[in-house]
DNA sequence: TCTGGGGTCCTTCCGCCA
DNA sequence: TCTGTGGCGGAAGGACCC
């Protein structure tokens, strides 16, 4: 009897805002479209009844670009961009304004397009999962030659489900682990399906730059860089040892490993929150004492929507936490544990003010944040 | 024209205690 | 009693991700 071989997908959907916007005003297909900034944004109607969007060019603000269409990628525009830096890039392209409601619904329907084909299912945040299909009927079927055509198949299956719930379309990575399928995913991308097996790493993954790896942000591939490692195949063919000289124990152990392509995380398929966090980056900067009442009403509605947070979703912390972010971009944290987990506003207000008090405010202000962490459920918070 | 908001995980440091 | 060691919880910061 064969061995099963275990087959993990890893599904995006491509450049989602964007793409649930464009169903929504499909006359903006083709077009260069960036989504973020305020509410303020929202298509007008024009005399002629037609709408009227607004341009990037008009933007003035702190926000910035969460998604953009693939036109506006040419660009050169990408999600996290400053919409003020994007506006000089793509000054004609349209602005929309963000609604995780309408994304949110979205998310629901091509999930549950999913599990009609395969259940095991791992949230990734709004756009994007993992799939376990090891055990899926028809999974570890070959197609003549092909050990991949069943699961080929049940990929392609998912992607039509998807597309036929949604009208949105998706790429998909399937892959023996969660690691190498999150890659595979972005091979083929906008809607691509992409099949590697273990023994196409040397040739599929290894040519790949390292940034690809989940989990090589910015500084670690910088490092990497300086040390004349551009290339998965380059981090390779590294000594574990040298890594862990150079990384960390942790950390240079996980860079071989992922290099080599290895990873046996389970597909989760259940998770319980670590903290629940509210934090907001003002219109221009304040003081602490010129806009203490400003800042203070601010202050308190970050703890008032914390403890709704937690109370809606029958949960309680014990560790109260602020965030600052001064004028400056640095930032800093202060948290408190309580002797009980709290989910009332007004204990977490006190705890997170005597959080402020150790922090010295004499620089301007550009965020204030409320956090809520060591949680545990907490039955009747949610009543 | 500087750089959102909501998270997770890891490392380091420190004090306390056995 | 002094010194060292090691575990542990809490606090702070940093890296990374969507």
């Amino acid at each position: 009897m064969q061995a099963r071989t275990r087959w993990i997908a890893h599904l995006d959907m491509d450049a989602f805002y964007a793409s649930v916007e464009l169903l929504r005003y499909p006359e903006l297909l083709g077009l260069p479209v960036v989504i973020g900034g305020g509410r303020r944004h929202q298509p007008q109607a024009g005399p002629d009844g037609a709408r009227v969007f607004a341009r990037l060019r008009d933007y003035a603000g702190r926000g910035v670009a969460t998604t953009a269409t693939y036109a506006a990628r040419d660009y050169g525009v990408h999600s996290g961009m400053g919409l003020m830096k994007a506006a000089l890039r793509a000054p004609d392209a349209i602005l929309l304004p963000t609604d995780f409601e309408r994304y949110r619904h979205y998310s629901r329907l091509f999930k549950a397009a999913v599990a009609e084909v395969a259940p095991l299912i791992e949230d990734r945040g709004i756009d994007e999962i993992y799939i376990d299909l090891t055990d899926v009927p028809g999974a570890q079927d070959s197609m003549g030659h092909d050990s991949t055509g069943g699961v080929r198949a049940l990929a392609q299956e998912i992607r039509n489900n998807v597309r036929r719930a949604t009208g949105l379309s998706c790429s998909i990575g399937v892959t023996p682990n969660k690691l190498l399928a999150k890659m595979a995913s972005e091979l083929d991308k906008p809607d691509g399906l992409s099949v590697v097996t273990a023994a196409e790493i040397p040739t599929r993954i290894w040519p790949l730059p390292v940034r690809r790896i989940n989990g090589i942000g910015p500084k670690a591939g910088a490092r990497l860089a300086g040390l004349g490692i551009a290339t998965i195949g380059q981090l390779a063919a590294c000594e574990r040892g040298w890594l862990v000289e150079q990384f960390g124990r942790s950390y240079g152990r996980w860079l071989h490993e992922a290099a080599h392509g290895q990873d046996d995380r389970p597909v989760a398929t259940h998770h319980e929150p670590v903290s629940m966090s509210r934090e907001t980056t003002f219109e221009h900067n304040l003081h602490a004492v010129r806009d203490r009442d400003e800042l203070g009403a601010i202050f308190t509605r970050l703890c008032e929507q914390v403890a709704a947070d937690l109370q809606r979703k029958g949960y309680a912390g014990r560790t109260i936490g602020i965030k600052l972010r001064f004028d400056d971009f640095r930032t800093v944290t202060r948290d408190l544990t309580l002797p009980q987990p709290t989910a009332e506003a007004g204990t977490i207000r006190h705890a997170a003010g005597l959080c402020l008090k150790r922090v010295d405010l004499s620089r301007p202000l550009r965020l204030l944040g409320v956090r809520a962490a060591a949680l545990v459920r907490h039955a009747s918070a949610s009543l």
